[in-house]
DNA sequence: AGTCAAGGCCAC
DNA sequence: GTGGCCTTGACT
């Protein structure tokens, strides 16, 4: 605002020592100081110096809400002061450079001498600086007391976070400092021109504050839980940490080969053998201790105990799986193996039918796609699916009788795992936790929950640090979100217990004539 | 050529 | 990390 530019109004107040003294005490100052320039008149010292300490506006230099309000109040009310200390009463003498000169005089910032305009204020040579480096090197402070520490020249170092908000609430601009650090020359006026601009500015900065101080924070919390698991601080010595595990994980997982179950798949010669069909898919159980015991006696395994084989088969590749006896890893299958079947189930299918995935258009044509949505869809795909496996037509009421209640349930299951967008490191991690998730009323030792405990723990920790790496986009889920969904994972296992149909998420995801054709 | 406002340097 | 002084280069 400029003074002389504002002095527009028809008949001006005229003010005495006495009224002008309480006029600043008051928040009424902005509107006399747009009457002033054709008015003034000779003050006394004492007068002014009475009025200075008690200026109080909104949006005063001492409040950070309307900075450019309060950078242009500045200027005006150091122009006045400036104005009645020279007893002069005309008009055109408040000219642009008076203010400028006068405000030039100053540190905005800390009350130094100012040598010039700064990023948008003018400021001394240390708060120039120290604003320069606070942006390049994007630094972020925090106040050890309440963020209002007051900032001068003698305790301007005290406080970095209340020195760069007052540098900021005076004007300065993070986008006058060059990212290019190109020397000499200035920058366009387009900066600092107009007061609207300079607010959205102001705005983006704040909120650019705000951006660094929360990625600082992830930051810290990814630091803190990498130290975590740093070798002299891992509970498992052989484990590897972060990112290797994740690796290892999913070279290890063999989800396709889970998917591909041999019971499952159809013989175009022979498909007419009804028996041996049926045998295959009821078969698929739960002899978990004796796969353990007895695995390299692999001709007892039947088809139909695949499910049973591969996930003992993953079991034994896991990175820790040296770090638990046998039975903690029998206890542990037993209890989770029906969460891992739908788990590997919803992954292959979100992997394979999300709208990114190549695959899908690769599926169109075959016109039989899972639903994400619509447990009627997936129950006629069952119902061909079972046709095509067991070489008869099944009535649609008896499929629905027999696995409506699960196709139901897997349907919700697959729509909210869908929307988790878990990513194939996210899966594995959230595999592992799976299997590492023991009952409340788990019979093994003391020390063996423990031990799966701090697996467990160390497992959630991998995952967390994968979420927040940066690769990751922004819409990346938060741990917490696929924490909670496990919950409904769970619940859903036990509907597929129940059922006994433990091949139907894995019928539903794959045609078994790919299956055929597959190999 | 002078001014101004960027960045850089370096003693502290 | 700070801040005084210097260099740089667009603009007048």
């Amino acid at each position: 605002m400029n003074v002389a530019a504002d002095s527009t109004t028809g008949t001006p107040p005229v003010f005495d020592h006495e009224s002008l003294a309480l006029v600043a005490q008051s928040n009424l100052l902005q509107f006399y100081l747009t009457h002033l320039a054709s008015t003034l008149m000779p003050i006394k010292p004492e007068v002014r110096d009475s009025i200075t300490p008690n200026i109080s506006l909104p949006g005063s230099p001492n409040s950070d809400t309307d900075d450019s309000v309060s950078a242009a109040l500045v200027s005006s009310t150091q122009a006045l002061f400036s104005l009645l200390g020279t007893n002069t009463t005309n008009s055109s003498a408040v000219s642009k450079k008076v203010v400028s000169k006068t405000a030039s005089k100053l540190c905005s910032v800390c009350a130094d001498k100012s040598t010039g305009l700064h990023y948008g204020a003018s400021t001394c040579e240390g708060c120039k600086g120290f604003f320069k480096r606070s942006v390049q090197n994007k630094k972020i402070y925090h106040c050890n007391q309440n963020n209002l520490c007051e900032i001068d020249k003698q305790n301007r170092n005290r406080c970095q976070s209340c020195r760069f908000r007052k540098c900021i609430s005076k004007g300065m601009l993070t986008e006058a400092v060059r990212e290019d650090r190109m020397p000499g020359g200035r920058n366009g006026n387009s900066i600092y021109s107009n007061y609207k601009q300079r607010r959205s500015i102001i705005r983006r900065t704040k909120d650019y504050i705000a951006e660094q101080e929360q990625e600082q924070r992830e930051r810290e919390r990814e630091r803190e839980l990498e130290r975590e698991l740093e070798p002299e601080r891992r509970p498992f010595q052989s484990l590897p940490s972060g990112k290797k595990l994740i690796k290892e994980l999913v070279e290890m997982d063999c989800l396709d080969r889970l998917i591909n179950l041999r019971g499952l798949r159809i013989n175009p010669s022979t498909n007419c053998d009804i028996a041996p069909a049926c045998k295959r898919l009821t078969r698929i159980g739960k002899q978990f201790i004796f796969f353990f015991s007895s695995f390299t006696n692999s001709q007892i395994i039947a088809s139909g105990d695949e499910i049973v084989e591969q996930l003992v088969e993953w079991t034994k590749t896991l990175p820790f799986f040296d770090e638990l006896p046998v039975e903690a890893h029998t206890h542990l299958l037993t209890q989770r193996w029906a969460e891992l079947v739908l788990l590997s189930a919803g992954y292959y299918a979100c992997s394979v039918f999300s709208p990114d995935s190549p695959d899908t258009t690769q599926m169109i044509d075959e016109s039989d796609e899972i639903s994400f949505t619509n447990p009627e869809v997936n129950l006629r795909l069952l119902q061909n699916r079972l046709a095509l496996v067991l070489g008869k037509e099944i009535p649609f009421e008896h499929v629905s009788k027999e696995a409506g209640a699960l196709v139901v349930r897997f349907t919700t299951l697959l729509h909210s795992f869908s929307k988790l967008k878990v990513s194939p490191e996210a899966y594995v991690c959230l595999k592992a936790i799976t299997l590492l998730h023991l009952s409340a009323d788990s019979t093994l030792d003391k020390s063996i929950i423990d031990k799966v405990k701090t697996l467990q723990d160390h497992f959630v920790k991998t995952l967390q640090i994968h979420l927040h790496q940066p690769g990751e986009n922004s819409e990346t889920t938060s741990l917490a979100q696929i924490l909670e969904w496990l919950p409904e994972l769970q619940n859903a296992s036990s509907v597929l217990l129940h059922s006994k149909m433990f091949y139907v998420p894995f019928l539903l995801c794959k045609n078994p004539r790919r299956l055929v054709f597959d190999e």
